[in-house]
DNA sequence: CTCGACTCCTGCTGGC
DNA sequence: TGCCAGCAGGAGTCGA
């Protein structure tokens, strides 16, 4: 959302297209009209969702699923030689830089800058919202507290866990109980906490509760800062590489020796398991 | 109400 | 080299 707003706060967008019907829904009725002509009046992010808004005119939400990414590139920018067809170089609306494979949507601003939504397994979703309804749209009003913000504390967490018969890691995964933590964050996180993602939710408050919420905190926050984590599709919208995959501690690193274990004698190395359906990496020595 | 299973979709990897 | 199963940053929906 940061490398977002830096190219299109302030902006007025003078073209928008869509090139198929939507994503894991529709596109709304109207997207197009709302976002051509329309001045980009400040972002707002709640767990997973973006929020754009415009002046005068309901706001964009944006979920980028598991395969989406938002990329910005200028108008007249070098063609990227990989990209497109050979010497395309400019099309009947003087557009130099070809859509790219699985760009659904995409908007240009009078600066010239073109904004792309790439998705290729499109689970992503844009949806319109009046802005005085934005807390109470479907997709956000049941989103539980946002973990970086002071209303994110042991208490809260505590309250939230209480009495749930899932293991930890997926009570962590579901959006209702903190909101933005996805299945990479929450072995990490867990990880940094010293609990094991087998453990029974109910049987995490107390210390455990207290580790919990300083680490998840802090993971996002180094998430964030290193640019968020590459895997396969996620780009930063400067379209660089994410970085906070070099410093996992335990995701998709199993068989490799934990960070925390003393040495390969000690350390029984990290193992995946398969929780709901999900991957998860965890150190069974040092997360109880 | 609260779970887990299933589903949407494309693309890549690894085993044969 | 080709084919195919399995797996991937998510989450709404459904049935138990």
């Amino acid at each position: 959302m940061r490398g977002l707003a830096k190219v299109l706060d302030g902006q007025v967008i003078r073209h928008a297209e869509t090139r198929r019907e939507g994503l894991r829904w529709p596109f709304p009725a109207g997207l197009v009209a709302t976002l051509t002509g329309a001045h980009v009046d400040g972002f707002r992010r709640r767990g997973k969702y973006m929020l754009m808004r415009l002046a005068g005119r309901p706001s964009v939400l944006i979920h980028l699923g598991m395969s989406g990414r938002l990329v910005a590139r200028h108008r007249d920018a070098p063609l990227v030689p990989s990209l497109g067809p050979q010497g395309a170089a400019s099309d009947a609306r003087g557009h130099n830089q070809p859509p790219e494979l699985h760009e659904h949507l995409m908007l240009e601003t009078e600066s010239g800058w073109r904004v792309g939504f790439v998705d290729p397994r499109r689970f992503g979703s844009v949806d319109l919202i009046a802005r005085e309804a934005e807390d109470t749209h479907r997709l956000l009003a049941g989103l539980g507290p946002e973990p970086l913000e002071p209303e994110f504390t042991v208490a809260v967490l505590e309250a939230a866990l209480a009495g749930k018969i899932t293991p930890i890691k997926a009570a962590l995964l579901d959006q209702k109980v903190v909101a933005g933590l996805g299945n990479i964050y929450v072995s990490e996180a867990l990880f940094r906490a010293g609990i094991s993602p087998r453990r029974l939710s109910a049987t995490v408050p107390g210390a455990r509760a207290q580790r919990l919420v300083p680490a998840i905190k802090s993971v996002l926050t180094d998430a964030i800062e290193a640019g968020g984590s590459t895997l396969r599709d996620y780009v930063r919208v400067d379209g660089e590489v994410g970085g906070f995959q070099d410093r996992f501690d335990v995701y998709d690193r199993q068989g490799q020796p934990c960070r925390l274990c003393p040495g390969p004698k000690g350390c029984p190395g990290i193992v995946r398991l398969v929780q709901s359906g999900r991957s998860t990496f965890y150190c069974p020595r040092t997360q109880r």
